[in-house]
RNA sequence: CGAGGCGUAGCUCAGUUUGGUAGAGUGCUUGGUUUGGGACCAAGAUGCCGCAGGUUCGAGUCCUGUCGCCUCGACCA
């Protein structure tokens, strides 16, 4: 490729609106252009890279017996009625209709394309199992897209989709995937990524991973033991308290009550009884879809609910509830002792096992009680909701304490079951004669967000530091004066014989052929400058600026291929 | 959806307080000098000041509405 023809223009100013790394690199670098909010479009470096990692993961695919197809990004409706999403998809699902006035949507996955399209072609037990990936634009209307092409509404993901006539066979199917997914990001140079058990959605589904890349700037707040292998999502995340003040023998006390005047919040409360937060029983409200009742979550005070884990607990989308007098609590004074267990759902965290001498909200304006022992308490079962924080330890090896860290999420790997195949009746003759419903996996890796990542994990102030296999260019001629301009397309003609290359053939000044040569940011660079046809040597390096060789004109090509 | 901020040249931004001929840098075009880290000189082009109303002799500037974009939160199958 000659530069002169490369379609995109770079700049030096930093993006006004580029909060992220990789947001603003790939705009000065003329990579993407935003069309609107989390909508871009892909210029010429871009969408080489994009096909580069899209080669790699086909590749992967193929190799573990997943077959390319490609399904719609509109949809009728009826579809989505089938598997129930239809109605409980909020306003992510872009909804339109026609010109025949038929109601459509705009896939923002393809379960349900996928079911339609595997269930009238194998209908029996012999065509199992069925695996099948596609490379595809998905459109979700996000309510706060961010950070360029790290959270975007119109994105490519390779989705791939497989289904299986006994449980063993979609777990081989699942370790399959996970260890292709773990090719593909080590083969797009990605170094510092996890894998974390993740949430498998409030619907279902057994086991859930999540590929993660830990990066500062990452959506996502993951679990990790420094000791042994425990990773996690912390929407999932378990940890070990400390001690939590557990007793064998509770004692049987519900406490006396102390005023409390206006105070409300535990901080207030550990300044005017001088007791720590965890010695506190916190109660928090929600509201819960299907639950008519409020719920009522006691935790250990110095931690927060989950509300992903409340959710998938309760089988519920839940929002903290706005606590008004016709509820019958007192707002800062609510506690377990002499709560009305008719009106309200209770639930107790698993935060509170064994507590003893705990202060709580007397339900009764001013005051609170102490000395409160949750085992004189009727708790029943106690449910984990609480947030995993660093203070917790391993739930595994037990031996060390969590660190939280920040994860952009860049693949899934997810059992279904019969999610799916159950709702929209899909159905197999089994050796038996029987019809059954396959269990389903799903499989995901967000191609744009992917790319992304990469320069968010490789870059300097400069511009991205690609790696080679997936650098939109590998080699990149700078030739410096006029002089050399013969020589350098002389050089570009032998290299391309073997190599991604571009050759910088614009007349100008030596500055900006190398800044832009950092925005391309391509791992090999050839500089072609008159102080190298004087002295017969002439420079290679690398992008990273971690090597520099100065060699012959005859043994440019050999240095060349060494290093990629 | 809640809170905050910003919309002026391709990009980064002044100008808005106090209404009076549309600005700078960079980029772009042309010519010349240059050529190892965004070089220099000269000439030039580029704007519905987001949009719509209103106030005013006069609005980029004041008022009302609206749209777009960014950040934080909510949400994220």
């Amino acid at each position: 490729m000659l530069m002169s023809r490369l379609l995109g223009n770079r700049y030096k100013e930093w993006p006004a609106d580029a909060v992220s790394k990789s947001h603003g690199l790939l705009l000065r670098g003329g990579y993407i252009r935003q069309v609107a909010t989390g909508i871009y479009s892909y210029l010429p470096l871009a969408q080489r890279v994009s096909n580069k990692i899209i080669k790699i993961i086909k590749e992967e695919m193929e190799k573990i017996n997943f077959e390319e197809v490609l399904m719609p990004v509109v949809m009728p409706k009826e579809l989505w009625e089938e598997s129930g999403r239809y109605g409980s998809i909020d306003d992510e699902l872009v909804r339109f209709k026609d010109r025949t006035d038929h109601d459509m949507l705009l896939a923002m996955t393809h379960e349900e394309a996928v079911v339609q399209l595997a269930r009238t072609e194998a209908t029996t037990y012999t065509k199992y199992p069925i695996a099948v990936y596609q490379v595809q634009t998905k459109f979700r209307d996000e309510p706060r897209p961010r950070g360029g092409l790290i959270r975007v509404r119109e994105f490519l993901m390779k989705d791939a989709y497989s289904f299986h006539t006994t449980q063993e066979d979609l777990d081989e199917c699942y370790e399959k995937c996970f260890s292709a997914y773990i090719n593909v990001f080590e083969r797009v140079g990605l170094k510092n990524f996890v894998v974390v058990e993740s949430d498998s959605g409030m619907m279902g589904g057994s086991k859930a991973h999540e590929f993660m890349l830990l990066c500062q700037i990452g959506e996502n707040s993951i679990a990790i033991c420094p000791q042994c292998d425990y990773k996690a999502n912390v929407e999932v995340a378990k940890g070990i308290l400390r001690d939590g003040g557990k007793s064998e023998t509770p004692r049987t006390s519900e406490g006396q009550e102390v005023f409390t005047p206006s105070i409300k919040t535990i901080d207030a409360l550990q300044n005017a009884l001088k007791i720590p937060k965890d010695k506190f029983i916190k109660a928090c409200a929600f509201d819960v879809q299907n639950h008519p009742k409020p719920v009522i979550i006691f935790i250990r005070g110095d931690f927060e609910v989950n509300e992903t884990k409340l959710r998938t607990l309760l089988k519920g989308k839940c929002s903290p509830r706005t606590i008004s007098d016709s509820d019958g609590l007192c707002w800062g004074f609510i506690g377990p002792v002499g709560l009305d267990s008719q009106k309200y759902d209770i639930y107790y965290d698993e935060s509170l096992r064994g507590a003893t001498d705990m202060v709580c909200g007397a339900n009764k304006q001013d005051y609170h009680i102490k000395g409160v022992d949750i085992g004189a308490l009727d708790v029943g079962e106690f449910v984990d909701v609480y947030k995993v924080t660093s203070e917790m330890f391993c739930p595994v090896c037990k031996n060390a304490k969590l660190e939280i860290k920040n994860g952009i999420e860049i693949g899934n790997i997810f059992e279904l079951g019969e999610k799916y195949t159950k709702s929209m009746n899909m159905l197999y003759v089994d050796k038996d004669g029987r019809e059954k419903h396959p269990v389903m996996g799903c499989y995901g890796i967000g191609i744009t967000r992917l790319l992304a990542a990469i320069v968010e994990e490789s870059n300097d102030e400069n511009g991205p530091i690609w790696p080679v296999s997936v650098a939109p260019f590998e080699v990149s001629i700078v030739a410096v004066g006029e002089k050399t301009y013969g020589l350098a397309k002389k050089l570009y003609d032998e290299l391309s014989e073997n190599f991604d290359v571009l050759l910088d053939d614009r007349d100008l000044s030596a500055g900006v052929k190398f800044a832009d040569a950092d925005l391309i940011g391509a791992p090999v660079r050839v500089v072609l400058g008159s102080r190298g046809i004087e002295s017969g040597e002439f420079e290679v390096s690398t992008r990273d600026k971690k090597s520099v060789f100065k060699v012959k004109y005859d043994e440019i090509k050999v240095q060349v291929a060494k290093l990629l």
